[in-house]
DNA sequence: TTAAAGTGTAGTAAAATTACAAAAATTATA
DNA sequence: TATAATTTTTGTAATTTTACTACACTTTAA
């Protein structure tokens, strides 16, 4: 486990804190903000408590004092206000709504970036190296993911395909074996078509990657599961942030096939990127 | 007032610091999240300066103190944007290079959310909201904005259609008229052929929107630009932060006409939603 | 009634800030 | 161009504030 807010766990334990420790956390609790800039005195006069009950309380939450402690707590605050109240209403104007919705796509790529498992990184890359072909799946916005995928994919000189259609998908996928991988990606992890089709390719013995939720069916049938937990609050009607994580996760991907490669593999790189030179009006920089 | 990271602004004060004020910055600059962990006594003896003299340059930045500059800075270390050198190298492993894509994306996303113009947000929402059809155009990996642009649009019940080949850009935009947007995405906004479909459409009278690098050819084609300064280093090879950026201010724009249309358009939207729910398998929670 | 857990007092150590003076840099003047 | 005057920058030392520790007292529960 990464990120946890303070706040949180503070609300969590407070059943299971004595006295003291309760009047503090309420304190606390009751204006986080103001008790990161209180000094312990302040703070323990607030509470009605000693000093030294403050401070035990806060090595109680893995501080190592007071100041570490109102360390944590103004970090918690930052990510916590953001997430609070960065929902578009509908009285929003311009300069309301687009920071908050870019601000929003932000959070979630941080939280990616705080949870995604290097080791699972790791062996998908193995997966995708290892490959004979590669088919990016997916449906409704996930199919521009699958898109972008296979445009990003076919520069390593590997037989890439991506399908949005879901009866192309279920012959592919039928006809597949061991060697192809069927890398699927799906918001939701929960679209019956999809799990179908990855149940079927893996029946047939092929790899399946899926770039979906965690603890969903398409994640259960899949050899490897990149899971994304998107905290989705923004995307009520339209898929927002999760589609965004997907493309970044596939960059990672595509980085780290790069980079598996070695420098030998630059140059071919280099070639794709002049090719297109002559389509394009020079730059007057 | 947007958000402004207190390490922007100590690196954008850097050039009018003193001598002792410069040591002390490129210390905290060099580490910040050791910087907010130590004491006024360490800081100094690693900036080689005296405890006033970090003491003064807190100050210098609008905190009360040492403390609480620390504070502020723990705060700005959490808004999900890092400073570091954000660049891939070819000895990175996955533990690396993960952290450093995602980052430089939020990086691009926050300069974004800096730079991007509220008035033109506004005068591109006015230009949809009016077209009787919208065209979404875009090449290679644009063209997979383009269809995700398309996918999220249609729920405005508007015509809408993405093509991603010239010749059928060519067509439509020929074919156009007043009342028809065309809003063509492009990274670089120098591919001749995408640049010579916006003078076509531009010429038959068709609204022109452009989602494009500034001062691009297109850019100066089309009748609104959205323009889109991507500090481009991570870019190298293959779109990554720009086509990212494309689709958030696609959200924005989105968002914005989601917004215009009123409450009564939510229903909608929930039509639209629960018409998937039939293709889903149900969740357990 | 006796452990155990909880809490506070008082002293100590550490950290941060202030006031002031020395040093460096800048400007003005001869 | 040298030197005096002034301003800015920097550091020393003292002071104040803040946080921590050791220990003793109190409450609770067995």
């Amino acid at each position: 486990m990464r990120t946890q807010n303070l706040i949180n766990i503070i609300t969590d334990a407070l059943p299971s804190l004595n006295k003291s420790e309760t009047k503090v956390a309420n304190v606390i609790l009751a204006d986080p903000d103001a008790a990161t800039q209180s000094s312990i005195a302040a703070l323990a006069k607030k509470a009605s408590v000693s000093e030294p009950s403050v401070n035990r309380f806060c090595k109680r939450f893995n501080a190592s004092g007071f100041p570490d402690f109102k360390l944590k707590l103004a970090k918690s605050l930052v990510s916590g206000i953001r997430f609070v109240n960065r929902n578009v209403n509908p009285n929003d104007d311009v300069a309301s709504y687009t920071p908050k919705i870019i601000d929003s796509t932000i959070n979630t790529l941080a939280s990616v970036r705080d949870k995604i498992s290097y080791t699972r990184v790791n062996q998908v890359v193995d997966k995708l190296i290892q490959a004979k072909r590669i088919y990016f799946f997916g449906l409704g916005a996930s199919g521009s993911v699958a898109r972008d995928a296979e445009h990003k994919f076919f520069r390593f000189n590997l037989p890439v395909s991506s399908h949005e259609d879901v009866l192309m998908q279920r012959m592919l996928a039928s006809t597949g074996g061991a060697g192809d991988v069927f890398f699927i990606v799906s918001h939701t992890g929960r679209t019956k078509e999809i799990v179908e089709v990855a149940e079927i390719a893996r029946n047939n013995g092929s790899t399946v990657i899926g770039l979906t939720a965690p603890d969903s069916p398409l994640a259960a049938m899949c050899t490897l599961a990149m899971d994304v937990d998107v905290p989705e609050n923004t995307d009520e009607y339209m898929p927002m942030a999760s589609r965004i994580a997907h493309l970044v996760i596939l960059d990672v991907l595509a980085t780290g096939m790069t980079l598996r490669r070695g420098p030998d593999f630059l140059p071919h790189l280099e070639k794709i990127k002049n090719s297109l030179k002559p389509t394009r009006y020079k730059s007057d920089s």
